[in-house]
DNA sequence: TCTATATTGGAATTTTTATTCCATTTTTGT
DNA sequence: ACAAAAATGGAATAAAAATTCCAATATAGA
């Protein structure tokens, strides 16, 4: 026994608590397995995506001893190191459910409590980030435009997003902007919408698994030719089809659930958006 | 010859060109194609660093039907295409870069629209940070055990936070937990909750300035001894009084405007929680 | 310098993963 | 409604990758 394996008893499972651990070795390790921790960290994006060949010619060492680094930190082999490079590009928390599991055993229930607090925190936090970079400020503008245009807002949401369609209908309210809500009760939807002409818009959001109400009544608004702005969260989704102007959001998730806070920034921005240039001119 | 493979002229090598590439097909794809094409632009991380058997679970197709796919396209096989998914990944950052550097070119409108956008943005991640340091672990924990003890769990929230209980209502009917959205609609607040017992629970959310009838309902369901979880935004709020716990959330706004990003992401570790506390026991 | 111990290289092996093939089902055109 | 073509599912196969093992080499302590 006592082999060079370490005691697997703290092995970081996310990149700063490797990078640390890293550091922290750096003088005591042999040569080799010194020079894939500095390679590691200095790319860390080959770690993710590499195979163990392609890695181990780029830091200039054998695939074996690839394999040897990993165990001797203390992960089952190659791939389980990998992992935590690949969880770091995704922006994601590793493996939160062992995570989770563990709290649950070793600690109180509060602490649980805290961490699915924290899953759903940092859940929208990086679907705020990631909207920032995936919306055009273009596409954006055209459809401030053309709400701002309009007469009447429609404005049209159901099931996981209809929150944030209420959330339209209040902003627009205080902003002074005529806006209707297509709730849908008693399903009179079609009715609430009739209305709508040409000189007015209809603001839809739909995300997958795409409520098949809001694409109807999304559609048969633009049969009559009224403008339609939508947010939605892919180019398939069956609204792209009939929107003049469409915005993309894809909101991370956490367990089943998904955030909805890009949307809600998404949607305030709008309203606001609308109300000003209405406002201007 | 004359398969149905494509005519290999045109493959895209980068995310782009991929993207337009899918959405020009998108209507000639047969089924199981197009609900591969919307996967990928949904999940493009999955794409990147997912096995052909773990994206096919995802996607819900067969393994072969992605290798056609990706065939179809023009590309060697599944992990040609993989190739592109991970190029994006790698040239993320440099890619936000120029994003943020274009705005600033941009022209007016667009700018204004953006930082409209970045402002809500904004306030969101702040709400998010601050809530983590504002709300107690055991506070949290005692929220839970009450709603995991109630038969039947009542939402109320009106105005701005509406969206929030609305959102209540989706999450636990989908994690079959029973719950009444009460929506007073017609004003029938008071008869949607008169038949909460001491055996159930209320959860009701109130920010400044505080709807009158929110407050009324749960100091209403207080005296009948229903137990009551707050969420609000003061120790002043008027619900804090009827309240057996009460979680604090400050948002924050941007102009006339308050977030509600911290309060969906207290509101849907409440549920999740709760389901979960009831699955254990 | 010599020996015990740790480290390393590289081939052999096992495991995982991508791909192909064919029978079955679905769609399309007449 | 029928035949032909296209699309699909699933098992079989091929390819690629990770891991193990052992001999060779280097290192440290006496």
């Amino acid at each position: 026994m006592g082999s060079a394996e370490a005691v697997a008893t703290d092995i970081p499972e996310d990149f700063d608590g490797l990078r640390t651990l890293l550091l922290s070795r750096r003088e005591a390790m042999p040569k080799r397995l010194k020079q894939i921790a500095a390679f590691a960290l200095e790319h860390p994006e080959d770690m993710a995506f590499g195979t163990v060949a392609g890695i181990a010619e780029h830091a200039g060492v054998q695939p074996s001893t690839l394999v040897r680094f990993a165990k001797s930190l203390g992960y089952d082999g190659f791939s389980h190191l990998q992992q935590i490079f690949r969880d770091r590009l995704r922006e994601r928390f590793p493996d939160y459910r062992e995570r989770l599991r563990g709290l649950r055993d070793s600690e109180g229930h509060h602490v649980h409590a805290a961490s699915l607090l924290e899953g759903f925190t940092h859940a929208a936090a990086i679907s705020l980030e990631r909207m920032q970079a995936s919306v055009r400020p273009e596409e954006l503008s055209r459809a401030i435009e053309t709400l701002a245009k309009a007469d009447t807002i429609y404005l049209l949401g159901a099931r996981r997003v209809f929150p944030v369609i209420a959330y339209c209908a209040y902003a627009f309210g205080k902003l002074g902007v005529r806006a209707i809500l297509i709730d849908h009760v008693g399903q009179l939807g079609p009715e609430q919408l009739a209305i709508a002409s040409k000189r007015d818009a209809v603001l839809a959001i739909s995300f997958t698994p795409y409520a098949p109400v809001t694409a109807d009544l999304a559609a048969a608004a633009a049969q009559r030719d009224v403008p339609v702005v939508a947010i939605t969260d892919s180019a398939f989704s069956p609204l792209v089809t009939n929107a003049d102007v469409w915005l993309e959001v894809a909101e991370a998730d956490f367990g089943a659930f998904r955030s909805l806070s890009a949307s809600f920034a998404l949607a305030m921005a709008l309203a606001v958006g609308t109300a000003e240039k209405r406002a201007e001119g």
